[in-house]
DNA sequence: CAAATAAATTCACATATATGTACATTTTCC
DNA sequence: GGAAAATGTACATATATGTGAATTTATTTG
């Protein structure tokens, strides 16, 4: 079950990011198409708890800076280290497509740091994108990390659904797929989930947390380059990751 | 009508800026006394938008850097110049207690940025803290800048409480406090909202932006240096304040 | 300045939603 | 390795909540 008036809040709030200035009740509530009384509802608890005000006489409301100041205090904690960033960033401007790190989320995998391609037609995810673990380069990267038990209890929950003509569809067919991207020394992935999109993988563990990083761009202009963008993944991770025994 | 469903993903997002580590369904249920199946829903709607993860394996979840990235857009936009934080920094230092810049919110004033006293015994504020208009230093300031009619119209929306022993409890009590606040160059307020609590505050024009600017502290030892507090404000504030004709 | 229009706010009720209960799965402990 | 405890998940139902209609307040227009 969704939580709507929880979904309304991550709304609001990307709303705002999106716009970038103040809006009224009216705005609001035409925007989303939500009825006034339920908009000033939810603007007034927002108000209420110090997260929203009124930054000039009649202009409406904008998010306080306590969403940033929040956000710094939970993100402070175990940040990624500068040099994955590094990575992406790397990749997408030798590649020229969309270089991200991705972690597990149940039965998904979430983008948790994205560089995007600047081509006009280009790989477009943020932060915060999710995509099946089991039907992507990214997901399999993480796949490749757990136990074989840890495996098992995540195809338990996975609906098996055909996203596009290479999905595999089976627990199996997953597993079949696993063993050949460790022969290949890489994860890749052929529209298995998204039409008309390709990409290459390789698992990326930093501590005890599993990460992935993913290059992944238009079948047509990434496609034949899969294996020799594999490659320059894993020379660039090799190059920048810190050879430490504190891993 | 207060929204609880968007009142609690706050409540969670605050949860996790304070522990700062990764909690599981039944930690954060227990924590909040939420039931289980309740907490499993919001977490789920949190986790499907993409705000949510699961950093390591059987440790929960924790919030995915898309918080960051959405506050920053957010805040990006008009950020408060870099002289007010200086400003109340500075204040803060001096007088040793919290400084913070203060904006209208409706009937209420809202802390935008706040630097604390390191005193032991501290007025402890954060950002997105919310006092009312009337009944406080930092919102008369702000008061002042209102036009008759504006004022007249938040007036109409004030439930006039009888916080502390000197609160105004009647417009006509606000309106010559006001009117004092001018005469004395500064608005002053003791335990008028909060036991305790005295302060001094001056308006803090910025552009078309209504603010104020709050220094504040326990009355017993801000409450006799008000006067030269509020002078070492407006003292500050002519140092740091860009003198051009951009305003 | 008055009338008209638009926006914000309140409120009672139908309905969408949070929850108690039951079940399944995973982990811990012996 | 098996039983017990803890944790996570599904679902029907009573209830808290979102909403349409009405009212008040603010803003624009003639």
């Amino acid at each position: 079950m969704i939580v709507r008036q929880a979904a309304n809040v991550l709304e609001i709030m990307e709303f705002f990011a999106q716009v970038k200035k103040p809006a009224t009740l009216a705005e609001i509530a035409d925007h989303f198409g939500w009825p006034r009384s339920s908009t000033f509802n939810l603007l007034a608890t927002l108000s209420e708890k110090g997260y929203l005000y009124e930054p000039r006489p009649r202009a409406g409301f904008y998010p306080t800076p306590r969403w940033l100041a929040m956000a710094r205090m939970i993100s402070e904690v175990e940040p990624l280290p500068p040099w994955t960033h590094q990575l992406i960033s790397d990749l997408s401007a030798e590649t020229g497509e969309t270089a991200s790190i991705v972690a597990p989320a149940g039965v998904m995998a979430v983008f948790i740091d994205v560089v995007e391609s600047k081509a006009a037609i280009r790989y477009f995810a943020t932060i915060g994108h999710r995509v099946p673990i089991h039907a992507t380069a990214s997901g399999r990267a993480l796949l490749l990390q757990y136990s074989q038990e840890e495996r098992d209890s995540v195809y338990r929950k996975i609906e098996f659904k055909q996203y596009g003509p290479s999905t595999p569809i089976s627990i199996e067919a997953v597993e079949t797929e696993l063993r050949n991207s460790i022969a290949r020394g890489y994860c890749q992935s052929f529209a298995d989930y998204s039409r008309d999109l390709a990409g290459a993988a390789i698992p990326l563990p930093i501590g005890d947390r599993r990460l992935s990083v993913v290059v992944a761009g238009p079948e047509f202009r990434i496609g034949p380059k899969v294996p020799e963008v594999a490659a320059l993944i894993a020379r660039t991770v090799d190059r920048l990751r810190p050879k430490t025994s504190a891993a």
